[in-house]
DNA sequence: ATTATTAGTGTCAAATAAACATTTATATTT
DNA sequence: AAATATAAATGTTTATTTGACACTAATAAT
């Protein structure tokens, strides 16, 4: 049987926006288009949907195939899709944001791209609406983030409380009271401290601590409470 | 030119979980489907996604379809992409919630179709994964309600206090201390009192009051405090 | 006039958040 | 080896917010 017969059918593509955290800055990882229309400009990495997986799966695949990684936090964050988008044809574009370790993300696997990190407000000029999947992927990661502790996929596995604390005010870009904020989170029982320390960043070396898994899926969502209530209300 | 050749294009479709509160419980508007395959099941109203028209637009209208109703909050929800999700074509489809006042749904427009509210936790079998998309938008309405003051898309422009709080009671499933919401309400200025009171429900009477607009605005994201911090953790 | 019912205001103790101070560990310098 | 500089970590105090609970107010029904 041949149902929907005559409905229109529809283009449907992803678009990846990749986070990605230095210590210093958050930034995104954009890729040089290859292929028509727009070849040869910076772009986000994307591809289309094919019939034999499902939205989510091929944001996956994309990622894997730029970046080599798997099993990287992802989540939607936006849907693009006026007929106008793209000049040349109807396509619709479902947008995921992905927290990588940039640590994990030595070498760029596929020589295929041309991909660079670029600071998250000083991104090259993008194709189509690129710039706005980009302002809306931000806005998500802010309001995901003050929820859930999402923040903590941008470290890797073995994180100092200073560092936590100075990704926090990238994301926000708010300046935190260290003190205080490193009493919150540990109240929280959601890190527990290694005896190891970093001593790359200071005299005194701060301490390593790593995620406990069990509270990170327990008590996700009261972790509204580690940033000032003030903060979450800024654009 | 004519690019992407040879790329596989799809069914798009929207799905619209439509809330509803009569002051008693929260609904939701289901149809009995007019199309095979399935026809004469218990479904969400939907629609496929037209060449000239974005996602939401396909929603706006879909939606209008059936209640008549426009200018009607909406969000989007959830992206439901699984390739075997309809047995038999692939459809991927996106589903957004909308919230409205059950006083102004009056009369379904369209007799084309046999709708009905159902309570929210005992609606019947759906067709495909509704039942799912059901979930996922209660969830993302609870999310996005500790947030934002959205809730008030579902009373009239005129509510008494004692109405939003039976709403808020309703959605988290708590109970709340009546005095402490209303102080902490008041106290936002969301909300301004009105001359007249609402003599149906109680012998004393409840002023009505209608919403600030300005407030509700720009004060929109401090709103996560009028409700008890731990309704919010839980699931 | 009395009663019952729900609206609305008031009070207070406990918990939390924010502002600010001090101590600690350690590499570097003298 | 002692002094110094730097950032980490812990401590203290005050203001604010929350949550629990008591009370008063308005009015329809008895």
């Amino acid at each position: 049987m041949d149902f929907y017969k005559g409905e229109p059918s529809i283009l449907l593509a992803v678009d990846c926006i990749i986070f990605g955290f230095n210590g210093e800055s958050l930034e995104i990882l954009l890729i040089k288009r290859d292929l028509e229309p727009e070849r040869n400009k910076w772009s986000l990495m994307g591809g289309f949907v094919k019939p034999e997986e499902s939205p989510e799966g091929a944001a996956t695949r994309v990622l894997k195939k730029l970046t080599g990684l798997e099993n990287v936090y992802m989540d939607n964050c936006g849907i693009f899709g006026d007929p106008k988008r793209e000049s040349h044809r109807r396509v619709v574009s479902i947008t995921y944001f992905a927290l990588i370790d940039t640590q994990q993300y030595q070498h760029i696997i596929s020589d295929q791209y041309e991909a660079k990190w670029f600071p998250l407000d000083q991104h090259p000029d993008l194709i189509f609406d690129h710039k706005d999947m980009i302002a809306a992927a931000k806005r998500e990661l802010r309001t995901k983030a003050a929820l859930y502790p999402i923040l903590f996929e941008l470290l890797p596995d073995k994180f100092t409380i200073p560092q936590i604390a100075s990704l926090y005010e990238c994301v926000y870009n708010i300046q935190l009271d260290k003190r205080n904020f490193s009493r919150k989170l540990l109240a929280s029982d959601l890190i527990i401290k290694l005896k190891e320390k970093d001593k790359e960043n200071s005299k005194k070396g701060a301490f390593y601590y790593r995620l406990n898994t069990d509270i990170y899926k327990e008590k996700i969502m009261s972790f509204l409470r580690y940033l000032p209530s003030w903060s979450v209300e800024n654009e």
